[in-house]
Formats: structure tokens, sequence, C-alpha cells
RNA sequence: GGGGGCGUGGUGAAGUCUGGAGUUCACGCCGGCCUGUCAAGCCGGAGGUCGCGGGUUCAAAUCCCGUCGCUCCCGCCA
């Protein structure tokens, strides 16, 4: 007989009635009538409703009046249906109660920082630095079921398909590319640093020259970058890779495992296949390489309509090499005032302006420069942008790039919905091997290890080369990317040297990987999948704090343990670390309040 | 590095623009009444240096400057 609990209070049901239970748990919350008492337990089952009747005496008055909320008790008692008329039809426990016993308090509790009661939303500092409490709420806790739900789903599908879960280091050697790594001093070498990885890229590589062939790990990654709502300095991927792999055989498996991890955390099923869209595709529809396709408001080309336009604004911008392009926002009732605010909006993003019309009811168009455009020019506009009255028509002539970032962001803050009820995947593939600075100079747009389609094409016109690497986004999410892998030591020099490594600087660098593919690599090629923003967006969350267990706040710190803090001088000795005087007296300024 | 929002009894908010007694609301807490509620109800009570520092003013939660914390965004995130 287990000493505390012989049942979990939310599993109850009708078909349990007449059971004697024993429950352990927590009171969610407790309604004391002076004579009969009701509790609802909390256990991580979820939630039933405890009688205490003082004339069945299960404790004594004086422990009954005592009870407050997130007391941990013990009770026992009968499992009974509740009487006509006080069923709760909003609790899958609400057909029954279970009629006390007997009470045994096992842990009283202060009064709370703040209520449990998930009416009230504290302040989110506060939640962090109480988060045990906070995870004590059914959101909190829902948002870990359904994380371990979705991670256990990942499993399954991997290990049906005979991967092995291989666990790489977490203590690596830094390096320069990308982002900001997080470092660790190491005392038997006073001086030197590891980093924690950004990601297990080239171990998962070294995996497939070993012979793994089929390897996956749900891996903490650290990237010390500044905090957003999606991004934590440390979180965790799903890291796969296989070899005698191409594009095809991951985005498969990506499909399989998304669709299983919605099916067991969401209860559906996703359509097959995951529709594909090439990136320049995505650039030039929606003005981003990670589209949310929920909704339509697509981008529209409207260089055809100006080809010979007498409006300067667009033929000068034509006559450049750039371009005129628009969205339908469709019928937004938006006033004067309102499109001022657009306009505002798209020169904050960098447009030199935002022209927009309005389609009347006889379809005409509405605008401030509708005096400046030709009659045909007015109708291929409307024609083009398939204009219905009412409709709201946004036109940006800019550069390609700016034009399609700008209506871009229009199209999100004007369509975009604030749930994720729907999910709708998406892989995008051919992603360019560069990307533009600002500057106008070329940076490669993924880590020196992917697989350009062509090298030759890599060489001679970079602008344009196109990568075997893909991302998977969801509902306008980037969930992940991966990539096929460069296998072929001689490629990858090739590569390194396009890139503007030197083959000294490659060597030193990455000498002991370079020289691992030298031994018989097979062709392989992998993903990572972003667990928290899936899982968030699985939880219709906001943000991915809340489905990270103890995450830190946007300043990197956190509220409960006080981390990061400062150590003592003689481990900074052992380390052979100095902190600079005017960072030591930093330490003693940080006065902090509340 | 830059821009925006927020900080008021234990909790959440209103009050701040337009200065005039720590005022208000909900929850929680304490005490009393109450045997079928489920946000239980009714009555009473306690509890705040308005994040912190400085300035303006006869007078500051309110205006100004600085600072700390939380948050959203741009940059950044191969």
């Amino acid at each position: 007989m287990a000493k505390y609990r012989n049942a979990h209070g939310g599993n109850l049901r009708a078909s349990d009635i007449g059971n004697e239970v024993h429950l352990a748990g927590w009171i969610a919350r407790r309604r004391d009538h002076g004579g009969v008492v009701f509790l609802d337990l909390r256990d991580a089952s979820g939630h039933v409703q405890v009688v205490l009747n003082p004339d069945d005496a299960p404790a004594s008055e004086e422990v009954m009046r005592r009870l407050r909320n997130e007391f941990c008790i013990m009770v026992k008692g009968v499992v009974r249906p509740r009487l006509e008329g006080t069923v709760n039809p909003d609790m899958p426990t609400g057909e029954v109660e279970v009629g006390g016993t007997s009470l045994e308090v096992l842990s009283t509790a202060d009064t709370l920082p703040f209520q449990v009661d998930e009416r009230f939303d504290a302040d989110e500092g506060r939640r962090l630095q109480y988060r045990y409490l906070d995870l004590r709420r059914d959101r909190m806790a829902d948002n870990l079921r359904s994380r371990s739900t979705a991670i256990r789903a990942m499993r399954h599908v991997l290990d049906d398909l005979d991967f092995l879960e291989v666990e790489t280091p977490t203590l690596v050697v830094s390096t320069p590319e990308g982002a900001r790594d997080m470092l660790v001093p190491s005392r038997l070498r006073p001086g030197q640093f590891y980093a924690l990885p950004q990601s297990p890229q080239l171990f998962k590589q070294l995996l497939m020259v070993a012979g793994v062939e089929r390897y996956y790990q749900v891996a903490r990654c650290y990237r010390d970058e500044d905090f957003r709502s999606d991004r934590q300095v440390e979180f965790t991927q799903l890291d796969l890779e296989g070899s005698f792999w191409d594009q095809d055989d991951v985005l498969d498996t990506l499909q399989a495992i998304v669709t299983r991890v919605v099916k067991d955390v969401r209860g559906i099923d996703i359509p097959h296949p995951i529709p594909r869209m090439t990136y320049a595709d995505a650039i030039a529809r929606y003005g981003t390489d990670k589209p949310d396709v929920r909704f339509g408001m697509e981008i529209v080309d409207l260089g055809e309509v100006f080809a010979s336009s007498e409006f300067r604004a667009f033929a000068a911008t034509l006559a450049d090499g750039g371009t005129v392009r628009g969205i339908n926002a469709g019928d937004q009732g938006l006033s004067r005032a309102g499109f001022d605010k657009l306009v505002a909006q798209a020169q904050d993003l960098g447009a030199k302006g935002l022209v927009w019309m309005v389609v009347e009811e006889d379809g005409s168009l509405r605008s401030p420069v509708a005096k400046f455009l030709s009659e045909a020019e007015l109708s291929g506009i409307a024609a083009t942008m398939d204009g219905k009255p009412g409709d709201a028509l946004l036109i940006v002539a800019d550069e390609v790039a700016k034009a399609a970032a700008v209506l871009g962001e229009l199209r999100l803050s004007l369509g975009r919905p604030d749930n994720h009820d729907d999910l709708e995947f998406l892989f995008v593939v051919d992603f360019p091997v560069f990307e533009r600075t600002a500057e106008g100079g070329f940076v490669a747009a993924h880590h020196p290890f992917t697989a350009p389609l062509d090298v030759a094409e890599m060489r001679n016109s970079p602008e344009t080369a196109v990568s075997r690497s893909y991302d998977m986004v969801l509902n306008g999410a980037e969930l992940g990317s991966g990539s096929v892998r460069i296998h072929d030591p001689e490629l990858q020099s090739q590569v390194f040297e396009i890139l503007g490594v030197s083959a000294d600087e490659a060597q030193a660098r990455f000498g002991w990987f370079l020289e691992a593919l030298r031994y018989g690599t097979p062709p392989h090629a992998g993903f990572a999948i972003g667990v928290d923003r899936f899982v968030s967006i699985l939880q219709n969350e906001q943000n991915i704090r809340e489905v990270m267990p103890f995450p830190k706040t946007q300043t990197g710190a956190d509220p409960l343990t006080g981390a990061p803090g400062v150590v003592a001088d003689t481990q900074l000795e052992e380390l052979g670390i100095d902190v600079r005087a005017e960072v030591r007296a930093a330490w003693s300024d940080t006065t902090s309040d509340s």
C-alpha cells in the first residue's frame, strides 16, 4: 500500500464512484461554509473537489478551519456522485466529488507572493523569482506537460527510424564565426576558455564520419546574443543528421516528426505533404524568408503597370533598377489618419514612402496620387491587385530588397493572426549562399560546411548562387534550418577560399575537422528544430519563456537563483582571471531595488 | 549600441496628461457569521517611504534630470 495515495484526483470519473481513494496534493481553492468545506485539490493530474463535512468528522474542526490555499495535504475519502444540480461541467472531474473521511496536513504554506490562481497574471519578474509557484499554475503545468509530450513524440519517431541518440560535449572550443560564444574558463589551463556549443554542428558531422548514419540529440545550445521573445541565451534543439541522405530524406523525416508532435500535442493531423517554397519565391511573394502563409495579402509586382509611367516617383525608381510593388490589404476600414500611420510605419522601416489607394464602390481608386496617374495605370493597378470595393492598396517604390522587406512587414502587421489556432508548416528551400550586408558586400548566409548547389556558380555569381540549405517555417516563425553538408575535403577547401578564409586560417581553425573529412566521409545532411519555439507555438504562447521551466530575463538574469553572480577571489585566482578595477567598482554600485 | 512601454499596500490595476491630505477597485491576508459551494456569500479589520536618487515648486505618485529593474522592437542571432 502506497504511503500517500492510491489515486490521482484529476483522473477520477463517474466510473470511480464508490471507490475509496487516498489523494495527496495542494489546495487550489477552498470554500469554507462554516460547516461544510469544499476544497479543490490539485495534483499533477488536475483538480477534483473534496468535501469535508464536520458530521463525518474527517478532521478536527480546528484543522478544517486552518486550511489555506496551497497547503499540501493528504485526504482519504470515497468517490461519490455530486448532488443533483451541483455537477460542474467546466471540470473534467465535475460529475464526482470525494467525500473526505480523513485529512492530514503534510505541509503548510506561507501567504503567497502572488496568487497561483489563473485569473491573475503576476509581474513576470515576480513569477520568475518564484518560478516553483508559477509552475503550479494550470497553464504552466500544461506547457511543461506538452513540452514533454512533444519531445517524447520526437523520440518515438526517430527511434522507430533507427536513429541513435548520441550526446556531444557541452564544453567545446570557441570559434569566431556566428553568434557570440558563451565562455567557460579552464582551471587546468589558466587563461584558456571553453565555449558552450551554439549547436552540435561539427560533432554530429564527425558522427557521420564515424559511421553512426542516423543521429539525433535533444541538445542544449548557447548563443550569447541579445534576448527576444523567441530567443534565450540557452535553448533546446532537436538536432539530427543522416548519412547517405539528401534534402528529400531530411524533409521527409522532418514531416514525420512534426506530424507526430502535432498529433500528440494538439490531437490533429496536419495536411501532407508540407508545402515547399523557394527562398526567391518567399521573398517575392511575402517579403521574408519565413512567410506566414496562414493568410494571403501577397505582394504583387506592379512593374508592368508602370512600365511607361509619367509619375516621377515610380518612373525614376524603375529606371534605377528598383521596383514598384504592392499588397492588397483588404478592407481595413482605415481613416486618413490611419493611412498616415501606415506611411510613417513604412518610413520607419526604411521605405522612401508609401502610396495608398482605396477602391471605391464604382471600382475607381481614391488616392492622394491618383491625379498623377493615367486611367490605364489606375485600372491596371486595380486589376493586377484584384481590388474590390473597400480594399486598401498599399504600394511601395524602392530598391527590390527594400520594397519586399517593407511590404512584408506591413503585411504582417495588417493581416497576421494573433494566435496559433491554425498551424501552417512550410519548407523554404534553395537559400542563397550569400546574403548582402548593409554595406553592399556579401557574407555567408550559413555556416561554411553547407554544400553549394554548384561550386562554380558560387564562385562566379555569388549574388545568385544557391546553397543546398532549407528552413522549416511554422506560422511565420523559423522553426529550424538545415542543409546538405560538404563531405568532400576538396570542395570544402574551395568553399573556404570563396568565403575568403585562407587555407592557413581554415587549417588553424578547423584543421581537425577538415582532416576528418579525408577519411571516407559519407554524403550527409541534417537539420535542427528549435524545440522551445515549436512548443510555444503549439501552446499558443507568445513567448518561449512560457514553455521553459526556468528561463532568464531579458538581461540574462535568473531572479530565482540570482545568476549570474560574482565569484570569490580565490576562484578567480585559480582561473588566472583578473577583473578590471572599473568592473569591480560597478559590482558594488548595482544598488538593486524592489 | 538605439527606440518604445511599464514600475502605486502581499498581488493586479485605476489615479500621473491637467501638481493640492496615500484616494479608489478587485484579489489575497487577519477576525466574525454561515452546512452544497465551485471566482462561495455577508460583516468588520490590518496592510503602502507611489522602484531608487536628485531637481523645480508653498506643495510632487503626478513635472524635469539621472539611475535601477522588467518588457517589446531595431541592430545582433554563421
